[in-house]
DNA sequence: CAGCGGCATTGACATAGGTCAAAACGGCAT
DNA sequence: ATGCCGTTTTGACCTATGTCAATGCCGCTG
């Protein structure tokens, strides 16, 4: 299947650090990352810094893109520096669940086992750091700090995941497109870019998987805010938040 | 509101160290529990589980007894040592969603945050280890063995709430309790435990409040996978699974 | 051993959201 | 500009599950 650039990415250029991203396998100078301060490098000296940049290598996915499948053998753990990446499971009969929406900043692919327990897949254009496994972890033995930081991390990936989990077990589709749109524009100021009008580069099919909902329950509820001038849909796929705190009362289900 | 034991305690008896709980916040001799290995003291050195011992108490919760609420201030770390105790998160409206059952061994209350993400309650007569959480976390940064393990929890916890996300998402009534059934008598051998007829302890609330049902549609579905012979309903809340083939199908959804 | 109270089960009915199908839209390529 | 293809939106209808209410069951307790 042959890709293209349905989307734009979002904040308009990647750092310099990964202008060529053809370079494939060569070290990046981590020290040039635009979104260094976001992710597991945030706050390492420049000794752990030099070790970690020694391990990695650049890649790029296009639209669709599939980085790894549920069940692969879990080699490399990845960073993701510019684009978004949907992670989501599968049943045999193709029922899916996206358990994550991965922005820059975001970690993924750090298994205790030896396979992935999940696919991960291009929504957009991306760019990701990709650290060989192995000797990720043998540097994670030598600096507690990393690892200090990769446990906070994952403490609040787990806090999100149950605030996700409220919401696929107890909200209802407006609610849960609501709660969507809300976290949606906060993570997106998280990462120093515009919460309002945001920016939604998934496609509705993406986001009916990630709310438990159908393509089509996610249309109607869109179109249903959109009429109670809750939001309003602009060009490009950016969505305004029109009336932020009728949205909260909405997501909070009071 | 009195409590009274409406439950046994599945396994038959404390281990040693907590026998006598009335102890209250005296330090337990870790080096004689019964579910050690099972949890964040498994693997410790006998150095580090001295440090461990010297600033642990014990307590016991009685069923229905509240351990703390979301937002209470996050002092304490904790481990169940027995009975089973349920994690929760609340809408304003009373709506719930149980984000866990925890059981001998599993670990709670590490937030990132001053606060409590979630509310933690117990099902079942429970006896829990309580760490202050100052103290734990300084304890952590002189072991980085005891934070690679709790980094290893934390990552396990996490593939676990992606397969719940699963269910909740994208699973059948009848695939959600055959999915419970199995995970909780894969559980209970895990800890040594009989897998089947496999201990239920909590309520059909509390099941629907955790599979994202109403008690009727979690009685209804016993009731059907009864009729279809998947499982057999035994006294004291045992539930035998009569075609655990069968389940597992169904739980996959193929 | 009888009565009580909470939980579980069952029934009848309502509805949110799913399914299937058609129309409308929008970006890209010719 | 024009046409095409994939996506989104809308419509009509259906069903799994929720809601509300009654009954049944079991284990305490007196």
């Amino acid at each position: 299947m042959k890709h293209r650039f349905l989307h734009s990415v979002e904040g308009g250029g990647l750092s310099p650090a990964l202008r060529r991203p053809e370079d494939g396998g060569l070290p990046s100078p981590c020290s040039a990352c635009a979104v260094r301060h976001l992710t597991i490098c945030g706050g390492l000296t420049p000794n752990e810094m030099q070790h970690l940049a020694a391990i990695i290598s650049s890649l790029e996915l296009y639209p669709g893109q599939s980085l790894f499948q549920e069940g692969d053998p879990a080699t490399n753990a990845y960073s993701v520096t510019a684009g978004t990446v949907k992670i989501y499971k599968l049943l045999p009969d193709g029922r899916c669940q996206v358990t994550g929406f991965l922005f820059p900043g975001d970690f993924l692919g750090l298994a205790t086992n030896e396979t992935y327990a999940y696919g991960a897949e291009a929504v957009n254009h991306a760019v990701l750091c990709s650290y060989p496994r192995r000797k990720f972890e043998a540097l994670l033995e030598r600096f507690p700090d990393m690892e200090r930081r990769l446990l906070s991390m994952a403490n609040h990936e787990l806090a999100v995941a149950q605030e996700q989990m409220l919401l696929l077990g107890r909200k209802t589709a407006k609610e849960r497109v609501a709660s969507f749109l809300l976290t949606l524009s906060h993570n997106a100021t998280r990462r120093g870019q515009r919460g309002d009008p945001v920016f939604v580069p998934m496609s509705r099919s993406d986001i009916g998987d990630y709310l438990g909902l159908t393509t089509e329950t996610v249309s109607r509820t869109f179109t249903q805010l959109r009429k109670g001038k809750l939001i309003r849909l602009e060009s490009g796929g950016r969505i305004a938040l029109a009336d932020k705190d009728g949205l909260i009362q909405l997501a909070e289900g009071v």
